[in-house]
DNA sequence: GTCTATAGGCAGATAGAC
DNA sequence: GTCTATCTGCCTATAGAC
């Protein structure tokens, strides 16, 4: 079935999105330009600004949408799955998904330029990491109550470790996009909490 | 004892290097100027311009030295110490020593930033993965050997988890400089090799 | 909504005096 | 080695016509 398109914003808005979205993934916020879109697009950046009137607007745009679809996902997963373990194993596969596209998890690159973002960019990717965590904990700890997971340390240090686990896989793999060495990296993880 | 200084560089050209690894560390390497640097050091960019001809060669000056000293640091580890477990633990260290100075892994921004990086930098941040990885083997085989290790996988599959676990680790810790989390993501680590 | 034209700032970089 | 002065290019952003 045709999923209706959310209307907030325009068809073109969208696309602006969708292209600032692959940049940021694979470059960082401050590494591409206004020109880079409007070129991809083939309209001036003049008509970037009348729909995006800075730049940090954008990057706003971006996080939200950004936020909006992870957030769908995870409910897709929750929808879809009881087992805590099939969760789990579901959520390694968001990650992969990005890395197999030769990207970088958007918060992820965001966060290592933290320092020079804009304040609204900012708590977006600190909510990113704190909403991972808490999906992460909660599965967890379903887990642990049916005895399908095991673990020793707090449900809210290995949901630490596991997002810290993944970032860092995509970080150190994506250079050459080494699919094989990242999942190499999610199964121990996998492994390491399963009963 | 004093430490006789390397004089491959003159002074002024180390201060350089000493700041400039701040601000790359903290904001990336794009996202910092010759202004921003020859305005704390109270000279002028064209200045910077005789010592680094251009910003390339500056962050090539950067990550050799950088190379050098991580080098350094993980040959006083194996100088005194000999059991694998206290190696590990001090490498473990190593990172946590770069965020309580609230800056992130060099080579970790960097790969955030790879795409947009001059060659020899990209060189410089796969041989700085390489050269973790390769000495984290070495401690993990020595460690199953002795016995005073046990992990399942391959010793090249751990050392590429260990490595990225604190890339992530730090990249997810530092926006609140929280040393905690890092720190128990780290015993964690640390646990789940040991015998 | 998209365009042309352009402002204003900052970036990396160079010439040449001292 | 450090300076002043300057260049060129790119960036974000705006005015105003269509």
């Amino acid at each position: 079935m045709a999923v209706p398109r959310r209307r907030t914003q325009s068809r073109t808005a969208e696309r602006i999105i969708d292209v600032a979205e692959r940049l940021v993934q694979t470059r960082g916020f401050n590494n591409f330009s206004y020109a880079d879109i409007a070129t991809e697009l083939r309209i001036t950046t003049a008509s970037l600004h009348y729909h995006f009137p800075s730049k940090a607007e954008l990057g706003s745009a971006l996080t939200a949408r950004h936020a909006e679809q992870f957030a769908a996902a995870l409910g897709q997963i929750d929808q879809h799955m009881a087992e805590p373990r099939a969760k789990l194993e579901a959520f390694t596969r968001l990650y992969e998904d990005v890395l197999r596209r030769e990207r970088m998890c958007m918060c992820g690159i965001l966060a290592a330029e933290y320092e020079t973002l804009p304040k609204p960019m900012r708590s977006a990717v600190l909510r990113f990491f704190e909403e991972n965590q808490r999906w992460l904990e909660d599965v967890l700890t379903q887990g642990r109550a049916d005895k399908s997971l095991s673990f020793t340390p707090s449900a809210d240090e290995i949901a630490q470790r596991i997002l810290s686990t993944l970032e860092g896989a995509m970080l150190v793999a994506r250079p050459d996009a080494d699919l094989n060495r990242f999942n190499a990296t999610a199964q121990q993880l996998l492994a390491s909490v399963t009963a």
